[in-house]
RNA sequence: GCUGGAGUGGCGGAAUGGUAUACGCGUCGGUCUCAAAAACCGAUGUUCGCAAGGGCGUGUGGGUUCGAGUCCCACCUCCAGCACCA
């Protein structure tokens, strides 16, 4: 009988509604269990789930059951990252609130995740909008506030003329919006700020710590905290005894600097520019800089455009501590006031940027480092930078060091005569986590005009969202306009102030809901510490790569912050993570304004959750892009009714075991043991699905092939069994369904231990081998297993085939490859 | 430019330095059928050959090795991230 569309559906509901009423997935901590932490990255509860959850959580699905199979104590927890923009959005056009609108998107989510079939332990289910959760955001931010890791500061932030919000560096991409691709524009503005760069060392650090991340989202990490060593050199002012602080990772071209380069928002600037010629100049580049935006002057259009590199001279001048050189003092463009000090030394012979910026405006350049494959580097010849090795000339004492070298050597003799230091700069800042938005979690923080910024004390939080909060989405925090959230008695004097109405950035809510799983439901602390020291850290983490950045660091930072606090035990949060590939279809990602998507409840109602799964797990490896194919989809399909038809027409219950065994009994033992190995294989070297249910088919191959009067029932059985077993994480309710049908005992397969092999069984009498002739294949031979030199000789020589090639030539070498080859060399 | 990764049949993809193309899809042929679908069986890198058998094949060019998709060197192409970060 075959597998029908109505089987899928009675067979689905029955299981999820067994899993779900006897709370099957319920996790618990036992200290004398190992533990096994899975976790996909939470979906933003936009509406339906689409392709890449279904793929996201079918992979971390696999990982929890296989681990409960191996005997692990697995928690496998879900919820919703359920503040963000979209969600008031969503509100202004149907009419809603964000809160209505949410809440029947998380039904929505929950819905389709239940008929999935994923093993949730649903009693941890969180939603971040919840007060109940994003009361411990803000008790979080306090305590930063305490240690003085969040504050308030006041400087030119990214801000989104569209969403009329601040964003973070990391969220602005190519210099627009990460969400609505709007061009980001400067704004001067007090705004929350968290002091992530206090944690830049060990961020950066522990990155050597994990192993088994993917060494691209190491790398990507690594790059955005960016660490560069080098020094920092103190050019005095012509005349003056005030210093400006270049940074450089160049210090062994120190006496190459013909001319210092500021930012133009660089405070020396107009001072130095001040009664001088080129006062007017001067004011008319700043000017004109602050009118291009930093989003535009940091994006690919001005890279290596010598044309573009613009700037004026200062009118000022410094003096080289080095060799005593007065250089002038330009303003660039291409100096950014962000990072270092907002001023550098310009090497035109060995910086490419200031090359360019030299020879635009016609400014002096010296060769101080010489190219050895052509010594005879002169300014006026160069038609770009040399900014490779070579032995330093016109550099005092330091000629002929090679540069490597003369980088300590410059850097440790400027730092002991105080002409510099030795220095380290990041590219990491800090992170903005103030937005104009309404749907977020408050801020907990009060002005007050006599008391200055105050904490809301800990035993008044939550600082509750208020429901009626106008929504226009014209800019400007909407929490502002509704008086009787502002309003508020300072807690220091009782006098009127003001609530802080600005929300925090979602990525807030995201860097430490794993650690709110623990205890999602605990309403004295923001987990309970035994808890987490049991469950943490996150054994497998499983989501998308865009997340490499934004959310992984801040995760990261969280944890490392609470550490500190003395609340976790671990600096690191996700011990393994797997970033799974994109869900493709005709070669383009599956999107509503491509048109696209292929809704996963279309192909359940057709196939069923099973073969979904099985497709999207055996389609391709879990990282790698996956393109969505109906045949390949029904090619499943069909291989799940072969092993249902299988059950149904040839396990024999009850079959006792045969005592011997003919070469067909064998056989299909030996695929059996083999299929065992190579499916335990695939999921314990890094979760290769794909290859794990490609043995299960080759096992099924087996068993259709293990036909005849000499079948021996009770073998046959074990081995359907083994494939059940084998496909339970794959496609669990068909497989509980069968593993019913053979009148199994258990209540569930879930927990029935992972099948074994012996490797005593995938040892045949005879192997098969092949014969090479210098280094070519030329037969093949049936021989006893561990057959010697001699033995092996004597029937390879003897060989029709090997001695055409062999035949009048003397044999020089015979090689033996026990069991897999022999190489004649002749 | 820097960083990370990938190039294997018609397609998705397999291969601890040891018989390249497992498994699946597709295609072709067959069984069953009045017919079709489904299901089942078989074939399927390319080329020369009636056949036996041989040549060539994992982006390109070299190298190491009895033996290289795999290791080393140099390149080409593609994907991704970062990017006037001094």
């Amino acid at each position: 009988m075959p597998y029908t569309t109505n089987d899928i559906k009675r067979v689905e509901e029955k299981w999820q509604a067994y899993w779900s009423e006897h709370k099957i997935f319920k996790a618990e901590m036992d200290l004398k269990k190992q533990k096994y932490y899975v976790l996909e990255m939470f979906p933003y509860p936009s509406g339906k789930i689409h392709m890449g959850h279904v793929r996201n959580y079918t992979i971390a699905d696999v990982i929890a059951r296989y681990k409960m199979m191996r005997g692990y104590n697995v928690m496998h927890p879900m919820g919703y990252d359920a503040f963000g923009q979209p969600a008031e959005n969503a509100a202004i056009k149907r009419n809603t609130s964000p809160s209505e609108w949410t809440y029947k998107c998380i039904d929505d989510m929950r819905a389709g995740l239940r008929k999935m079939g994923f093993s949730y332990d649903w009693d941890r289910e969180l939603a971040t909008c919840d007060d109940s959760y994003y009361k411990w955001n803000q008790w979080i931010f306090l305590k930063m506030a305490e240690k003085g890791l969040a504050y308030k500061k006041g400087s030119p932030v990214n801000w989104c003329p569209s969403c009329a919000t601040t964003l973070a560096n990391e969220e602005v991409i190519d210099g627009a919006c990460w969400r609505c691709k709007e061009l980001v524009i400067q704004k001067d503005l007090e705004q929350w700020y968290l002091k992530i760069t206090h944690y830049s060392e060990s961020l950066l650090e522990d990155l050597k710590k994990l192993n088994n991340w993917p060494s691209r989202v190491v790398a990507m990490q690594e790059n955005w905290i960016g660490k560069s060593f080098g020094a920092d050199i103190f050019f005095k002012v012509k005349g003056t005894e005030d210093v400006i602080t270049v940074f450089t990772t160049r210090p062994d071209t120190i006496f190459g600097a013909t001319y210092v380069t500021l930012a133009p928002e660089h405070p020396w600037v107009k001072k130095l520019a001040k009664g001088t010629s080129q006062e007017a100049a001067v004011a008319a580049f700043i000017e004109k800089s602050a009118n291009i935006s930093k989003s535009l002057r940091m994006s690919g259009a001005l890279l290596g455009n010598a044309e573009r590199k613009e700037g004026v001279f200062t009118g000022g001048y410094a003096i080289n501590p080095v060799n005593g050189e007065t250089i002038p003092v330009w303003t660039g463009d291409y100096v950014l006031m962000e990072y270092g000090t907002g001023a550098i030394m310009a090497v035109p012979t060995h910086d490419q940027r200031d090359f360019e910026f030299a020879r635009a405006h016609h400014l002096p350049m010296r060769v101080v480092i010489q190219d050895p494959k052509n010594p005879d580097l002169a300014p006026e010849q160069m038609t770009k930078a040399y900014e490779d090795a070579g032995a330093l000339v016109n550099s005092k004492h330091f000629n002929g060091t090679l540069n490597e070298e003369a980088k300590k050597k410059i850097s440790v003799w400027m730092q002991e005569s105080k002409m510099g230091r030795v220095s380290v700069h990041w590219r990491l800042r800090d992170w903005l986590i103030s937005r104009q938005r309404y749907w977020g979690a408050p801020i907990p923080m009060i002005y007050c005009k006599a008391c200055g910024i105050v904490p809301v004390p800990y035993d008044q939080l939550p600082v509750k969202l208020p429901k009626n909060a106008p929504i226009t989405g014209e800019g400007g925090s909407p929490l502002a306009k509704v008086k009787e959230f502002v309003d508020v008695k300072c807690p220091k004097c009782a006098a009127d102030a003001r609530r802080e109405t600005d929300t925090m950035a979602t990525f807030f809510d995201s860097s430490w809901y794993f650690l709110r799983y623990c205890s999602a439901h605990n309403d004295r602390e923001i987990f309970d510490v035994k808890e987490a020291a049991y469950w943490m850290p996150v054994d497998q983490y499983i989501g998308g790569i865009e997340h490499a950045i934004l959310h992984l660091l801040y995760s990261r930072f969280f944890t490392k912050f609470l550490k500190d606090l003395g609340l976790v035990g671990v600096a690191e949060p996700f011990d393994r993570l797997l970033t799974q590939g994109m869900v493709l279809k005709d070669g383009e990602v599956m999107s509503k304004s491509k048109g696209n998507v292929v809704d996963p409840d279309e192909v359940i109602s057709k196939f069923g959750a099973d073969t979904l799964r099985m497709f999207i797990l055996f389609a391709a490896p879990p990282e790698d892009q996956l393109e969505w194919n109906p045949a390949g989809l029904e090619g499943n399909w069909r291989f799940l009714n072969r092993v249902w038809n299988t059950v149904e027409a040839r396990y024999v219950k009850g079959a006792t075991l045969a005592v011997a065994m003919d070469a067909q009994d064998k056989k299909l033992e030996l695929e059996r043991n083999a299929a065992v190995k190579k499916v335990t294989e695939s999921m314990e070297g890094g979760f290769k699905f794909n290859t794990a249910i490609s043995a299960i088919m080759v096992l099924m191959n087996a068993v259709d092939k293990y036909q005849g009067p000499a079948v021996k029932p009770a073998l046959l059985n074990k081995a359907i069994e083994t494939a059940v077993l084998l496909l339970a994480p794959f496609v669990p309710h068909v497989a509980e369904e069968m593993w019913q049908a053979m009148g199994k005992a258990d209540k569930t397969i879930a927990f029935v231990p992972w099948p074994s092999y012996s490797e005593e069984a995938l040892k045949t009498e005879t192997v098969r081998i092949a014969a090479q002739v210098n280094g070519k294949v030329r037969a093949e031979f049936e021989v006893p297993r561990d057959a010697d030199e001699a033995v092996l000789r004597s029937i390879v020589l003897a060989d029709e085939g090997v001695q055409r090639h062999t035949a009048g030539k003397d044999i020089k070498k015979f090689i033996v490859i026990k069991n897999k080859l022999v190489s004649i060399v002749v």
